[in-house]
DNA sequence: GATAAAATGGATTGCGCAATCCAAACTAGC
DNA sequence: GCTAGTTTGGATTGCGCAATCCATTTTATC
């Protein structure tokens, strides 16, 4: 979690860190169902309970607040990712299983909190790219140090790249995100997960 | 491609059926580059060369535009993938350096037409996220033929399933893509795409 | 408990942008 | 060449929404 951001004030109270936080979620929330361009500050202001001048005290503007999102986002994803161990094949079969149960939960409805934001930001905002770009790189070395684990073990044919492993893995689970949001069915999720998985297998 | 969609002008003119085809290039470039909520009528207008008037005499609001857009990419993209053979590795490996370098060429920016536009309607145009839905099954079903016939030759081996490949394909272009885009850099989609091929060839 | 800073309330402003309207000028088909 | 339908021009409207403003109340610090 890198603090900065927010210009005016520096010194937060506790209670104005706890508005500021209430703020964020509500924005996380809404932006994860909607989109940035679709969620207005009138929307976030209703939802988190505050005042119009609140919002402006804590975010100078829109892009601001959209990037604290984009932080609170790949905090609560790569905090997630940490709880699974990816150094072995059983780990990562349950890993797998959790990803396209949790889709089947939400009905398949929003995709990757990130991925989401970084394909709607990407041409616009180059600050906000920029963020989800680093997101991605914390997600990405989350699942490289499994695989490194799991390669340094011998459990991944000296051969393997873990790395680019470790990446494939992750654009293929954006892949299957997407296609899964789409159709409405984890069938794409799944597919997508299951080649990897059996490609892992095969190189072990 | 097909016709339908917009409601008033049931007979189009060729000198009206060229305007309308001024249109949606237009809309297709901008939306692209920037994304349907950053995209204003006024731009589409500007770009193609008409008058407000002439916009809303082809498509009824907005979305009926989008909806035109997201049909003429479609065309586009299954129009460009049937020119590849997908039924031999080396035919797959001739796709994958096509869309490594076309990526490379354009700087990483827009990543996939349909899949930009499909994260981005997916939880507010349940209509529009239909038709990429209908967009991606024709893809995918561009892909499985190949994978198909690969299979049928004796290419792919028999315990393989050339449908969930050709889904798990697909899916790891579309992430390969997103990560690109946002990282401005071919790395993940060359990994995600070379992992697919090394589980093709390993079971070959 | 005084005072400076921070947090809150809510009305207001101004503009970007989708969409409408009323013509006028073409293009078919007979 | 007449007329019904199609295509085009461009001004205008109206609203959604980001952002500003001026208070008032609460919290920290000495």
């Amino acid at each position: 979690m890198s603090t900065s951001a927010a210009s005016s004030p520096r010194r937060l109270t506790r209670k104005g860190q706890e508005t500021r936080q209430r703020i964020v979620g509500a924005a996380a929330d809404l932006i994860f169902e909607q989109g940035v361009a679709r969620t207005t500050i009138e929307e976030v202001r209703a939802a988190a309970g505050v005042s119009s001048s609140q919002l402006y005290h804590y975010f100078d503007d829109k892009p601001a607040l959209v990037r604290a999102v984009i932080e609170h986002q790949s905090d609560v994803i790569v905090g997630g990712q940490e709880t699974f161990d990816l150094s072995t094949l059983e780990g990562i079969r349950t890993w797998r299983d959790w990803v396209v149960q949790h889709q089947r939960e939400t009905s398949c409805v929003g995709g990757c909190p990130i991925g989401s934001l970084g394909s709607e930001l990407a041409e616009t905002d180059s600050q906000g790219r920029d963020q989800v770009a680093a997101g991605f790189k914390r997600w990405e070395a989350s699942i490289r140090r499994g695989l490194r684990e799991m390669h340094a073990q011998g459990r991944l044919s000296s051969e393997t790249d873990p790395d680019a492993l470790a990446l494939a893995l992750l654009a293929a689970l954006q892949g299957g995100l997407l296609l899964t949001q789409i159709e409405r069915d984890t069938t794409a999720l799944e597919a997508a997960l299951d080649a990897m998985l059996d490609l892992i297998a095969r190189r072990s």
